[in-house]
DNA sequence: TAGTGGTCTAGACCACCGT
DNA sequence: CGGTGGTCTAGACCACTAA
């Protein structure tokens, strides 16, 4: 992601036609004019629309396809990114086996419930403080070997109505595709903190490991269009047989 | 980075111009035709230079400066990146306190020394097995609090030469920057594998911590022009006050 | 003021896809 | 085959920088 989210946006100042467009295009998938998964109108057709040229379109849909909100297909169309086909719900999956890739993901949900938002958490949200949360747990198997990560996931209740541990299971666990499908709920980007902890008795009983054994602690906040904060969640993995891998440029 | 290093090469297939283009720049830059902090020729130049169009040389240029190989200033020109400037060797830091930024990183040499090259090392840094690596040790301090991290760099002999503490500590331990000025090996990617462990003995009283206590071990590959891997780092961080951070999208 | 990269346009042709 | 995105070109103008 180039785009700067938390903080103090620096500013808009004058943008060119092109970025104008680009606001243009994800205000109206904010919107839900089009849906995940379904193709938007074509170069041509949206430089009619909005009056421009189809580069000038061409180098917007560029930027969002590089920030993995559109994809494009030589011959076929530009779509709206879903996280609701196979593999989708890898791409924001950063911890892989030390051998091989991760492959199969499966999830068991552990529980889920409402609960009063934290100050850290109703801040974090852009939520009023006291605001009412869901809060599910859930232990991750990645290419069947785990348990590898317990996952504590915060959501606004209010954005998330109806979510209840049936409909979690309904959608196999299978989050961002969940949020989509169900609540029109598209994540597009999220930002990590990773930190090693020593394992308290209860994580390390359900991760099978000792307590007092290091694990690695990921806390994420997941963004929707615009930098909207939509959910937080904090992992406890076990890096015995897995690690987190990052590439740097 | 978008493009892929280690592993299988896609087969090259039918390139377009603008990545002949980009490939032909990589080289001159690895040829040392540019060096680092040095501008290169304008576009116009190089377009006449390749017998391309201008819009070709700057779609190759575009994806160099994507890739933080070329920096672009409006108005200045196009200029290879360097590690040789304030904050540049603050890039490739993804440690952070966990209130407030990395603004100062301070390194002090723990120790330096040639060793033989165990199977692992030379596999990845491309040698013979049985060759020569120069291993560094060092501590970080960040904001002037720390040590934060116990590093631990191998890299190989052959293309360090004449590497010892004096050189080292000459350059203040701004490792990637004494790698472009000293030894003309520019550092242009990585990629790092993270895991939580246990402080054994030593790392943790250099450390300041207790042993048993949970570290964030860091991994590290870096590569230079063209993919090649020039260094391998492990470093192990003390995560009570800082975090890992990253961006997904 | 001259030179640089940044934007915008217009049009041609190619590569790929589904029908 | 027609329609899509992908590439390449050429030229005009803007915004910024340095002298």
């Amino acid at each position: 992601m180039k785009t700067s989210f938390a903080g103090l946006a620096p500013a808009p100042a004058f943008q060119p036609l092109y970025r104008q467009i680009k606001q243009l295009i994800t205000e109206l998938l904010e919107s839900g004019e089009w849906r995940p998964g379904e193709a938007i109108p074509s170069e041509i057709d949206l430089a009619q629309r909005f009056s421009v040229s189809q580069g000038t379109v061409r180098k917007a849909v560029a930027e969002l396809a590089g920030e993995n909100v559109l994809v494009r297909r030589q011959g076929r169309g530009t779509f709206v990114a879903s996280h609701s086909h196979a593999r989708a719900h890898l791409s924001f999956l950063h911890v892989t086996p030390d051998r091989g890739r991760a492959e199969r993901l499966e999830a068991r949900l552990v529980d889920l419930k409402r609960v009063r938002a934290d100050a850290t958490s109703a801040g974090l949200l852009g939520l009023d403080p006291g605001g009412t949360l869901i809060r599910l747990r859930r232990l991750l198997w990645i290419n069947g070997r785990g348990p590898v990560v317990l996952e504590e996931v915060r959501l606004p209740a209010s954005a998330f109505r109806g979510l209840d541990a049936t409909v979690a299971e309904a959608h196999r666990c299978m989050l961002y595709s969940m949020y989509e499908a169900a609540f029109g709920v598209k994540v597009v980007a999220a930002e990590e903190r990773l930190k090693a902890v020593a394992a308290d008795a209860d994580t390390a009983h359900m991760l099978g490991v000792c307590a007092g054994d290091a694990l690695l602690r990921i806390e994420r906040v997941a963004y929707t269009y615009g930098g909207k904060p939509v959910e937080l969640r904090r992992g406890f993995c076990n890096t015995r047989f897995h690690h987190y891998a990052n590439a740097l440029s």
